[in-house]
DNA sequence: GGGGCAGG
Protein backbone atom coordinates (compact mmCIF):
# COMPACT_ATOMS: atom_id res chain seq x y z
CA UNK A 1 0.00 0.00 0.00
CA UNK A 2 2.38 2.80 0.49
CA UNK A 3 5.83 3.13 -1.58
CA UNK A 4 8.93 3.99 -0.28
CA UNK A 5 11.54 6.00 -2.26
CA UNK A 6 14.99 5.64 -0.83
CA UNK A 7 17.10 8.59 -2.19
CA UNK A 8 20.57 10.18 -1.95
CA UNK A 9 22.42 13.35 -2.73
CA UNK A 10 25.81 13.55 -4.31
CA UNK A 11 26.82 17.21 -3.65
CA UNK A 12 29.53 20.11 -4.50
CA UNK A 13 30.41 19.73 -0.35
CA UNK A 14 28.60 19.61 2.90
CA UNK A 15 26.63 22.83 3.55
CA UNK A 16 23.48 22.77 2.66
CA UNK A 17 22.56 26.53 2.40
CA UNK A 18 26.14 27.02 0.20
CA UNK A 19 26.80 24.14 -1.41
CA UNK A 20 24.34 21.84 -4.08
CA UNK A 21 23.19 18.30 -5.06
CA UNK A 22 25.04 17.02 -8.10
CA UNK A 23 23.62 13.99 -8.92
CA UNK A 24 20.51 12.45 -7.25
CA UNK A 25 19.31 8.53 -7.13
CA UNK A 26 16.28 7.02 -6.07
CA UNK A 27 14.98 3.51 -6.28
CA UNK A 28 11.08 3.70 -5.51
CA UNK A 29 9.87 0.17 -3.81
CA UNK A 30 5.92 -0.73 -2.96
CA UNK A 31 5.71 -1.95 0.95
CA UNK A 32 7.53 -4.99 0.22
CA UNK A 33 10.34 -3.60 -1.27
CA UNK A 34 9.70 -4.50 -4.65
CA UNK A 35 11.34 -2.34 -7.34
CA UNK A 36 9.22 0.17 -9.21
CA UNK A 37 11.34 2.59 -11.11
CA UNK A 38 14.87 3.75 -10.40
CA UNK A 39 16.86 7.66 -11.07
CA UNK A 40 19.78 8.29 -11.36
CA UNK A 41 20.51 12.09 -12.77
CA UNK A 42 22.64 14.76 -12.28
CA UNK A 43 23.00 18.59 -13.12
CA UNK A 44 25.30 21.05 -14.12
CA UNK A 45 26.93 23.13 -10.74
CA UNK A 46 25.47 27.30 -10.45
CA UNK A 47 27.80 29.61 -11.61
CA UNK A 48 27.99 30.77 -7.84
CA UNK A 49 29.64 27.85 -6.35
CA UNK A 50 32.87 26.38 -6.07
CA UNK A 51 32.63 22.73 -5.44
CA UNK A 52 34.92 21.47 -2.94
CA UNK A 53 37.46 18.91 -4.57
CA UNK A 54 37.27 16.58 -1.54
CA UNK A 55 33.16 16.41 -2.70
CA UNK A 56 34.41 15.42 -6.10
CA UNK A 57 36.82 13.18 -4.83
CA UNK A 58 34.90 11.37 -2.91
CA UNK A 59 31.89 11.22 -4.94
CA UNK A 60 34.35 10.43 -8.24
CA UNK A 61 33.13 13.43 -10.31
CA UNK A 62 35.81 15.02 -12.55
CA UNK A 63 35.44 18.85 -11.93
CA UNK A 64 34.63 19.22 -15.62
CA UNK A 65 31.58 17.46 -15.69
CA UNK A 66 30.19 19.53 -13.11
CA UNK A 67 30.20 22.64 -16.28
CA UNK A 68 29.04 19.75 -18.53
CA UNK A 69 26.42 21.90 -20.94
CA UNK A 70 24.20 18.37 -21.85
CA UNK A 71 23.51 18.60 -18.16
CA UNK A 72 20.34 20.40 -16.72
CA UNK A 73 21.29 23.15 -14.60
CA UNK A 74 20.27 23.38 -10.81
CA UNK A 75 16.78 25.09 -11.81
CA UNK A 76 15.74 23.14 -14.27
CA UNK A 77 16.92 19.76 -11.81
CA UNK A 78 15.01 21.23 -9.10
CA UNK A 79 11.62 21.21 -11.43
CA UNK A 80 12.44 17.76 -12.63
CA UNK A 81 12.77 16.52 -8.68
CA UNK A 82 9.60 18.24 -8.25
CA UNK A 83 7.45 16.46 -11.04
CA UNK A 84 9.40 13.07 -9.55
CA UNK A 85 7.90 14.06 -6.18
CA UNK A 86 4.62 14.56 -7.32
CA UNK A 87 4.57 11.77 -9.53
CA UNK A 88 5.05 9.50 -6.30
CA UNK A 89 3.38 11.32 -4.03
CA UNK A 90 2.08 10.00 -1.26
CA UNK A 91 5.03 8.27 -0.10
CA UNK A 92 7.72 7.41 2.59
CA UNK A 93 11.39 9.74 1.56
CA UNK A 94 14.02 7.85 2.89
CA UNK A 95 17.64 7.85 2.85
CA UNK A 96 20.86 7.68 5.07
CA UNK A 97 20.71 10.40 7.40
CA UNK A 98 18.51 12.06 5.46
CA UNK A 99 17.03 13.95 8.15
CA UNK A 100 20.49 16.27 8.77
CA UNK A 101 21.61 15.93 5.46
CA UNK A 102 19.72 15.64 2.07
CA UNK A 103 16.58 17.07 3.24
CA UNK A 104 18.16 20.12 3.93
CA UNK A 105 20.10 20.19 0.98
CA UNK A 106 17.57 19.54 -1.42
CA UNK A 107 14.60 21.93 0.71
CA UNK A 108 17.97 24.58 -0.15
CA UNK A 109 17.43 23.45 -4.14
CA UNK A 110 13.96 23.68 -3.97
CA UNK A 111 14.48 27.38 -1.98
CA UNK A 112 17.21 29.21 -4.12
CA UNK A 113 15.29 28.20 -7.53
CA UNK A 114 12.00 29.47 -6.27
CA UNK A 115 9.64 26.08 -6.19
CA UNK A 116 6.61 27.23 -4.37
CA UNK A 117 6.88 23.86 -2.15
CA UNK A 118 9.78 23.86 -0.61
CA UNK A 119 8.93 20.96 1.83
CA UNK A 120 7.30 18.52 -1.23
CA UNK A 121 8.84 15.51 0.77
CA UNK A 122 6.77 16.80 3.88
CA UNK A 123 3.55 17.79 2.61
CA UNK A 124 0.51 16.06 0.63
CA UNK A 125 1.00 12.97 2.49
CA UNK A 126 4.71 12.21 2.04
CA UNK A 127 6.69 11.13 4.95
CA UNK A 128 10.17 10.98 5.77
CA UNK A 129 12.39 8.75 7.44
CA UNK A 130 16.19 8.14 8.61
CA UNK A 131 17.40 4.61 8.10
CA UNK A 132 20.48 5.61 10.10
CA UNK A 133 18.08 6.57 12.64
CA UNK A 134 17.01 3.07 12.66
CA UNK A 135 20.10 1.65 13.07
CA UNK A 136 21.04 3.50 16.15
CA UNK A 137 17.55 2.25 17.72
CA UNK A 138 18.75 -1.23 16.11
CA UNK A 139 22.08 -1.07 18.22
CA UNK A 140 20.85 0.13 21.49
CA UNK A 141 17.95 -2.72 21.64
CA UNK A 142 18.68 -5.14 19.66
CA UNK A 143 21.96 -5.29 18.84
CA UNK A 144 22.51 -9.30 17.52
CA UNK A 145 20.48 -8.57 14.52
CA UNK A 146 23.26 -6.91 12.30
CA UNK A 147 26.94 -7.06 12.83
CA UNK A 148 29.12 -3.69 13.59
CA UNK A 149 32.33 -2.44 12.26
CA UNK A 150 35.00 -1.05 13.92
CA UNK A 151 35.96 1.86 12.55
CA UNK A 152 39.80 3.16 12.46
CA UNK A 153 39.36 5.03 16.50
CA UNK A 154 38.34 1.56 17.44
CA UNK A 155 34.58 2.00 17.93
CA UNK A 156 32.23 1.01 16.18
CA UNK A 157 31.15 2.93 13.02
CA UNK A 158 27.85 3.88 11.89
CA UNK A 159 29.30 4.76 8.17
CA UNK A 160 27.16 3.50 5.67
CA UNK A 161 30.09 2.31 3.38
CA UNK A 162 31.19 0.15 6.57
CA UNK A 163 27.99 -0.66 7.75
CA UNK A 164 26.84 -2.23 4.56
CA UNK A 165 29.54 -4.48 3.38
CA UNK A 166 29.95 -5.70 7.06
CA UNK A 167 26.59 -7.04 7.01
CA UNK A 168 26.88 -8.99 3.60
CA UNK A 169 26.15 -6.44 1.32
CA UNK A 170 28.88 -5.99 -2.26
CA UNK A 171 29.48 -1.97 -1.86
CA UNK A 172 31.52 -1.69 -4.94
CA UNK A 173 30.94 1.70 -5.74
CA UNK A 174 30.36 3.26 -1.99
CA UNK A 175 29.43 6.97 -2.56
CA UNK A 176 28.08 6.68 -6.05
CA UNK A 177 23.99 7.88 -5.57
CA UNK A 178 22.65 4.73 -6.83
CA UNK A 179 24.97 2.87 -4.88
CA UNK A 180 24.51 3.96 -1.67
CA UNK A 181 20.35 3.60 -2.19
CA UNK A 182 20.40 0.08 -2.93
CA UNK A 183 23.23 0.13 0.24
CA UNK A 184 20.30 1.60 2.43
CA UNK A 185 17.67 -0.46 0.72
CA UNK A 186 19.78 -3.63 2.29
CA UNK A 187 20.29 -2.15 5.43
CA UNK A 188 16.42 -1.24 5.99
CA UNK A 189 15.68 -5.13 5.00
CA UNK A 190 18.28 -6.35 7.34
CA UNK A 191 16.32 -4.90 10.51
CA UNK A 192 13.32 -5.47 9.17
CA UNK A 193 14.33 -9.51 9.31
CA UNK A 194 16.37 -9.05 11.94
CA UNK A 195 14.08 -7.01 14.33
CA UNK A 196 10.93 -7.37 13.21
CA UNK A 197 8.47 -5.97 16.13
CA UNK A 198 11.31 -2.79 16.65
CA UNK A 199 11.10 -2.25 12.68
CA UNK A 200 7.35 -2.32 12.70
CA UNK A 201 7.18 0.00 15.48
CA UNK A 202 10.08 2.16 14.04
CA UNK A 203 8.36 2.72 10.92
CA UNK A 204 5.57 4.49 12.70
CA UNK A 205 7.96 7.35 12.88
CA UNK A 206 7.14 8.78 9.68
CA UNK A 207 4.08 10.38 10.51
CA UNK A 208 5.04 12.93 12.53
CA UNK A 209 1.25 13.70 13.39
CA UNK A 210 1.14 9.79 15.04
CA UNK A 211 3.98 10.76 17.48
CA UNK A 212 2.98 14.32 18.54
CA UNK A 213 -0.80 12.57 19.13
CA UNK A 214 1.41 9.60 21.42
CA UNK A 215 3.51 11.82 22.93
CA UNK A 216 0.98 14.23 23.70
CA UNK A 217 -1.15 11.34 25.22
CA UNK A 218 1.14 11.20 28.18
CA UNK A 219 2.36 7.94 27.13
CA UNK A 220 5.47 6.58 28.90
CA UNK A 221 7.89 6.69 25.70
CA UNK A 222 11.57 5.86 24.59
CA UNK A 223 14.08 7.26 21.97
CA UNK A 224 17.24 6.66 20.92
CA UNK A 225 19.73 9.55 20.38
CA UNK A 226 23.26 9.59 19.54
CA UNK A 227 25.61 12.54 20.81
CA UNK A 228 29.10 12.82 19.14
CA UNK A 229 30.91 9.32 18.98
CA UNK A 230 29.49 7.88 21.25
CA UNK A 231 27.28 4.58 21.23
CA UNK A 232 23.45 5.03 20.83
CA UNK A 233 21.33 5.40 23.60
CA UNK A 234 18.09 5.08 24.41
CA UNK A 235 16.41 7.63 26.68
CA UNK A 236 13.03 6.77 28.46
CA UNK A 237 10.29 9.74 29.13
CA UNK A 238 6.98 11.58 29.05
CA UNK A 239 6.32 14.50 26.96
CA UNK A 240 6.26 17.69 29.61
CA UNK A 241 5.34 20.68 26.60
CA UNK A 242 5.52 22.44 23.39
CA UNK A 243 7.75 25.41 22.06
CA UNK A 244 5.30 28.55 21.91
CA UNK A 245 7.06 29.51 18.79
CA UNK A 246 7.76 25.90 17.24
CA UNK A 247 4.74 23.56 17.51
CA UNK A 248 7.10 20.51 16.05
CA UNK A 249 9.46 21.55 19.42
CA UNK A 250 9.10 19.35 22.11
CA UNK A 251 10.18 19.15 25.77
CA UNK A 252 10.71 14.95 26.95
CA UNK A 253 11.22 14.60 30.59
CA UNK A 254 13.75 12.03 31.28
CA UNK A 255 12.45 9.29 33.96
CA UNK A 256 15.49 8.19 34.87
CA UNK A 257 16.85 12.01 36.10
CA UNK A 258 14.03 13.23 37.33
CA UNK A 259 11.68 12.91 40.47
CA UNK A 260 8.11 13.54 39.27
CA UNK A 261 6.76 15.25 42.20
CA UNK A 262 9.50 17.63 41.77
CA UNK A 263 9.34 18.13 38.48
CA UNK A 264 5.42 18.75 38.69
CA UNK A 265 5.79 21.92 41.24
CA UNK A 266 8.99 22.90 39.49
CA UNK A 267 9.29 27.03 38.96
CA UNK A 268 9.79 28.47 35.97
CA UNK A 269 13.35 29.57 36.66
CA UNK A 270 14.28 25.38 37.75
CA UNK A 271 12.29 24.15 34.90
CA UNK A 272 14.39 26.46 32.53
CA UNK A 273 17.61 24.81 34.07
CA UNK A 274 16.58 21.62 33.62
CA UNK A 275 16.47 22.12 29.99
CA UNK A 276 19.53 24.05 29.32
CA UNK A 277 21.28 22.64 32.47
CA UNK A 278 24.27 19.42 31.93
CA UNK A 279 22.72 16.37 32.14
CA UNK A 280 19.40 17.64 30.37
CA UNK A 281 16.75 16.40 32.76
CA UNK A 282 14.31 17.71 30.05
CA UNK A 283 15.58 17.36 26.23
CA UNK A 284 14.79 19.67 23.42
CA UNK A 285 13.29 17.33 20.77
CA UNK A 286 11.30 17.91 17.61
CA UNK A 287 8.33 15.90 16.58
CA UNK A 288 9.12 16.09 12.73
CA UNK A 289 12.78 15.03 12.03
CA UNK A 290 11.69 11.08 12.04
CA UNK A 291 12.94 10.29 15.08
CA UNK A 292 12.98 7.11 16.49
CA UNK A 293 10.13 7.86 19.39
CA UNK A 294 7.96 4.94 20.14
CA UNK A 295 5.98 4.13 22.80
CA UNK A 296 7.19 1.62 26.04
CA UNK A 297 5.67 -1.80 26.02
CA UNK A 298 5.24 -2.83 29.24
CA UNK A 299 5.94 0.63 31.46
CA UNK A 300 6.37 -0.18 35.28
CA UNK A 301 3.71 1.39 37.67
CA UNK A 302 6.24 3.99 38.14
CA UNK A 303 6.34 5.45 35.32
CA UNK A 304 2.71 5.57 34.41
CA UNK A 305 2.67 7.57 37.57
CA UNK A 306 5.44 10.11 36.32
CA UNK A 307 3.53 10.17 33.48
CA UNK A 308 0.26 11.43 35.63
CA UNK A 309 2.10 13.58 37.20
CA UNK A 310 3.45 15.66 34.47
CA UNK A 311 -0.44 15.38 32.65
CA UNK A 312 -1.59 17.30 35.65
CA UNK A 313 0.66 19.53 35.81
CA UNK A 314 -0.15 22.69 33.57
CA UNK A 315 2.53 24.77 35.40
CA UNK A 316 5.31 22.48 34.14
CA UNK A 317 4.01 22.70 30.73
CA UNK A 318 3.58 26.71 30.24
CA UNK A 319 6.86 27.04 31.69
CA UNK A 320 8.33 24.08 28.98
CA UNK A 321 6.59 25.95 26.47
CA UNK A 322 8.28 29.84 27.08
CA UNK A 323 11.95 27.65 27.68
CA UNK A 324 12.02 26.19 24.95
CA UNK A 325 10.89 28.70 22.52
CA UNK A 326 13.34 31.23 24.32
CA UNK A 327 16.39 29.34 23.84
CA UNK A 328 16.17 29.36 19.53
CA UNK A 329 15.60 33.15 19.75
CA UNK A 330 19.25 34.88 19.64
CA UNK A 331 19.84 35.05 15.97
CA UNK A 332 20.57 38.23 14.28
CA UNK A 333 18.23 38.53 10.84
CA UNK A 334 20.61 41.07 9.61
CA UNK A 335 24.04 39.55 8.90
CA UNK A 336 22.39 36.37 7.47
CA UNK A 337 22.97 35.45 3.85
CA UNK A 338 19.61 34.99 1.55
CA UNK A 339 20.37 31.32 1.84
CA UNK A 340 20.14 31.23 5.86
CA UNK A 341 16.96 32.80 5.82
CA UNK A 342 15.22 30.40 4.38
CA UNK A 343 13.49 29.67 7.62
CA UNK A 344 12.52 32.97 8.17
CA UNK A 345 8.67 32.77 7.26
CA UNK A 346 6.15 31.45 4.66
CA UNK A 347 5.17 32.90 1.95
CA UNK A 348 2.42 34.54 1.43
CA UNK A 349 -0.64 32.85 -0.95
CA UNK A 350 -0.06 35.57 -3.43
CA UNK A 351 3.49 35.10 -3.70
CA UNK A 352 3.05 31.75 -3.61
CA UNK A 353 0.71 31.81 -6.74
CA UNK A 354 3.55 34.36 -8.77
CA UNK A 355 6.05 31.05 -7.71
CA UNK A 356 3.80 28.77 -9.79
CA UNK A 357 3.40 31.02 -12.86
CA UNK A 358 7.57 31.71 -12.26
CA UNK A 359 8.09 28.05 -12.90
CA UNK A 360 6.06 27.86 -15.49
CA UNK A 361 6.71 30.58 -18.07
CA UNK A 362 9.62 31.92 -19.97
CA UNK A 363 12.57 33.74 -18.47
CA UNK A 364 11.36 37.42 -20.19
CA UNK A 365 7.74 36.93 -18.00
CA UNK A 366 10.10 35.63 -14.66
CA UNK A 367 11.28 39.46 -14.86
CA UNK A 368 8.41 41.12 -14.79
CA UNK A 369 7.93 38.38 -12.08
CA UNK A 370 10.23 38.75 -10.05
CA UNK A 371 9.92 42.47 -8.94
CA UNK A 372 5.99 41.96 -8.20
CA UNK A 373 6.78 39.36 -5.23
CA UNK A 374 5.99 40.87 -1.52
CA UNK A 375 9.27 38.79 -0.11
CA UNK A 376 12.24 40.28 -0.49
CA UNK A 377 13.85 37.09 -0.46
CA UNK A 378 12.17 35.63 -3.12
CA UNK A 379 13.39 39.16 -5.15
CA UNK A 380 16.68 38.62 -4.61
CA UNK A 381 16.57 35.14 -5.48
CA UNK A 382 14.39 35.82 -7.98
CA UNK A 383 17.05 38.55 -9.60
CA UNK A 384 20.21 36.00 -9.13
CA UNK A 385 18.55 33.05 -11.20
CA UNK A 386 17.70 35.59 -13.82
CA UNK A 387 21.51 36.96 -13.87
CA UNK A 388 22.55 32.70 -13.74
CA UNK A 389 19.94 31.71 -16.46
CA UNK A 390 18.85 34.31 -18.43
CA UNK A 391 22.02 37.39 -18.08
CA UNK A 392 21.00 38.54 -21.75
CA UNK A 393 17.99 40.33 -20.26
CA UNK A 394 20.03 42.52 -17.40
CA UNK A 395 21.73 45.75 -17.85
CA UNK A 396 25.18 46.02 -18.21
CA UNK A 397 24.91 47.22 -14.51
CA UNK A 398 23.30 44.59 -13.37
CA UNK A 399 25.51 41.96 -15.15
CA UNK A 400 28.10 43.83 -13.30
CA UNK A 401 26.89 43.55 -9.68
CA UNK A 402 26.45 39.72 -10.53
CA UNK A 403 30.48 39.89 -11.29
CA UNK A 404 31.07 41.49 -7.48
CA UNK A 405 28.81 39.44 -5.75
CA UNK A 406 30.73 35.91 -7.33
CA UNK A 407 33.90 38.00 -6.71
CA UNK A 408 33.20 38.57 -3.37
CA UNK A 409 32.26 35.06 -2.72
CA UNK A 410 35.40 33.59 -3.79
CA UNK A 411 37.62 35.97 -2.89
CA UNK A 412 35.94 37.04 0.68
CA UNK A 413 37.44 40.28 2.25
CA UNK A 414 36.26 38.47 5.86
CA UNK A 415 38.86 35.60 6.72
CA UNK A 416 35.67 33.11 8.15
CA UNK A 417 32.80 32.39 5.47
CA UNK A 418 30.46 29.63 5.48
CA UNK A 419 30.99 28.83 1.93
CA UNK A 420 33.91 27.26 -0.41
CA UNK A 421 36.42 30.04 -1.44
CA UNK A 422 39.77 30.16 -4.11
CA UNK A 423 41.68 29.52 -0.63
CA UNK A 424 39.61 26.80 0.20
CA UNK A 425 40.47 25.56 -2.92
CA UNK A 426 43.79 25.48 -3.18
CA UNK A 427 44.60 24.56 0.07
CA UNK A 428 42.45 21.42 -0.49
CA UNK A 429 44.13 20.72 -3.77
CA UNK A 430 47.57 20.82 -1.73
CA UNK A 431 46.34 18.26 0.57
CA UNK A 432 44.49 15.72 -2.17
CA UNK A 433 48.26 15.57 -3.90
CA UNK A 434 48.67 12.56 -5.80
CA UNK A 435 45.27 11.31 -5.20
CA UNK A 436 44.05 13.25 -7.70
CA UNK A 437 44.55 14.27 -11.59
CA UNK A 438 46.47 17.66 -10.22
CA UNK A 439 47.10 19.71 -13.68
CA UNK A 440 43.24 19.07 -14.81
CA UNK A 441 41.51 20.03 -11.50
CA UNK A 442 44.05 22.95 -11.64
CA UNK A 443 43.24 24.15 -15.03
CA UNK A 444 39.56 23.97 -13.80
CA UNK A 445 39.25 26.01 -11.17
CA UNK A 446 42.04 28.35 -12.27
CA UNK A 447 39.78 28.84 -15.33
CA UNK A 448 36.56 29.32 -13.01
CA UNK A 449 37.87 31.74 -10.33
CA UNK A 450 39.63 33.82 -13.03
CA UNK A 451 36.46 34.02 -15.03
CA UNK A 452 34.80 35.66 -11.88
CA UNK A 453 37.82 38.39 -11.90
CA UNK A 454 37.93 39.26 -15.36
CA UNK A 455 34.08 39.73 -15.10
CA UNK A 456 34.50 41.96 -12.66
CA UNK A 457 36.05 45.31 -14.35
C1' DG B 1 25.72 21.39 24.80
C1' DG B 2 30.16 19.34 23.70
C1' DG B 3 32.79 16.45 20.96
C1' DG B 4 34.29 15.30 16.44
C1' DC B 5 28.95 11.63 14.57
C1' DA B 6 27.77 11.47 9.57
C1' DG B 7 26.61 13.36 5.34
C1' DG B 8 29.81 15.37 0.23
Amino acid sequence: MQNFIFYDFETSGLSSAFDQPLQFAAIVTDENLVELERVNIRCQIAPHILPSPYALHVTNIHPEQTVEPSLPNPFEFAQTLQEFIAKWSPACWLGYNTIAFDEPMMRQMFYQNLQPEIFATQMNGNTRLDVMKMVWATHAETPDALSWPIGDNGKTSFKLDRLAPANGFAHANAHDALADVEATIFMFHKIQLGTASLFAKLLRAQEKTIIATELKSYLPMEITLRFGGNPPRTYQGCYCGTSKSNSNTIGFADFDLNDAAELARASEHEVTDLIEGSPKKIRTLAVNKSETFRWIDQPTVSMLEFCEAVKNSADLRTYVSQALSERYEERDEANLEIEEKIYSGFYSIPDKDLLFEFQKTSWVERVSIVNSFDDVRLRQLGRRLIAFYAPELLSREQQNSLKEFLANRWSPSLEKVPWTTANDIWSSLGELGTKIEMEAWVEFYETRIKSAEILKT
